[in-house]
DNA sequence: AAAGTCTGCAACCGCTTTCTT
DNA sequence: CAAGAAAGCGGTTGCAGACTT
């Protein structure tokens, strides 16, 4: 036989808790302890089942709660935490102190999830949303004929949508895969590395920014997208997506910019190379704005968390099973 | 000022896992 | 070992307050 249940529901009172009850509860548990939810309810006086108490107890009154707005960091950790755990709420919320696992829930679609919807991130494979790459319309669109009238023949480079295709057709475990993969290569995390140490991934508006400039205006690096692939596999796809939206949004939109990045991606990209090649990084600047891709009206925060999602970096000693299992 | 809509969050629901008898 | 309740967890709902029309 099993146990004899916990409560008899009828009768039981249901909704927000009242102060007196919160009270009742909160002496119960400063003099027995938490636990042994079956009976507090009666033992407290409270006319409410032990899953409400401890729903009560564990998500409200208990003291090492924090509470008030979420800090820049804690929403960095949960965005990293989420692209590699998913909606593993508990799990997340044993790596942040103070913080409930509904609490986080909450947090994450209310505010992050809607974020990151809104600047194209697709919230549950932290990758940009392949349905915004719509190259069929891109194809049929007077964009395009505006490009070919300027001789802009490479709008979207091969490569990008081989891997586009490719991240498509695979499932969400094995883009953590890949992620994990890249991340945990040595020669991925030196790469990882010099790229935190530039300037270039917090320079929020400028993050697509297709060359990077040093302090003196030179252009040190060409087509930093594809320098960054190691990094997130997915800003290719993005670049494609910024081609097409420079081109359909700003009919001036340099054309030389473009080109050159056309011709660079098409002729010289080669994923192989790309992964296995450092990349060389004194500090660096974007260049100027007209090259400016990310919505420049989000709030400073929400182009801050859309930046932050692609410094995700997991450490050298990173054990994917025991962070799991912990 | 009132009605409608949106937003954030506490609390509930229901399923799965763990534990007790 | 099996049965069944407790505990744990993620998804969903309902409501109060804020905001918009």
């Amino acid at each position: 036989m099993g146990r004899t249940p916990c409560c008899d529901k009828n009768g039981l009172k249901k909704g927000p808790w009242t102060q007196e009850e919160d009270l009742k509860l909160l002496e119960y548990i400063q003099v027995h302890g938490p636990g042994n939810w079956r009976t507090l309810p009666k033992n407290a006086g409270l006319q409410r089942c032990g899953k409400s108490c401890r729903l009560r107890w564990t998500n409200y009154l208990r003291p090492d709660i924090k509470r008030g707005r979420f800090s820049f960091e804690e929403e960095e950790t949960i965005i990293q935490l989420h692209s590699v755990m998913g909606n593993k709420w508990s799990s997340i919320a044993a790596r942040l102190p103070g913080r409930t696992d509904n609490e986080i829930k909450n947090y994450w679609n209310t505010h992050i999830r809607k974020r990151l919807l809104r600047n194209g991130i697709d919230p549950v494979t932290h990758s940009p949303r392949l349905d915004l790459l719509d190259l069929s319309s891109i194809l049929n669109s007077a964009q395009l004929n505006l490009s070919n009238l300027l001789n802009l023949h490479t709008l979207v480079n091969p490569d990008v949508l081989r891997f586009a295709t490719l991240l498509a057709s695979s499932s969400n475990q094995d883009n953590q895969e890949l992620f994990l993969y890249n991340q945990m290569n040595p020669m991925n995390q030196t790469h990882n590395q010099q790229l935190q140490n530039t300037q270039f991934l917090s320079q929020d508006s400028q993050y697509f920014s297709p060359n990077l400039v040093n302090t003196n205006g030179q252009i040190v690096e060409e087509n930093v997208m594809s320098q960054c692939l190691p990094d997130n596999n997915v800003i290719l796809a993005s670049q494609s997506d910024q081609y097409r939206a420079q081109a359909s949004e700003n009919s001036s939109f340099q054309q030389s910019n473009i080109e050159n990045n056309c011709n660079h991606t098409s002729q010289n990209f080669n994923f192989d190379s790309v992964l296995s090649t450092p990349m060389s990084s004194p500090t660096y600047t974007p260049l100027n704005s007209s090259s400016t891709f990310v919505n420049s009206s989000g709030t400073e925060d929400e182009r801050e968390t859309y930046c932050s999602m692609f410094k995700f970096e997991i450490p050298e000693s990173f054990e994917f099973d025991d962070f799991i299992n912990n």
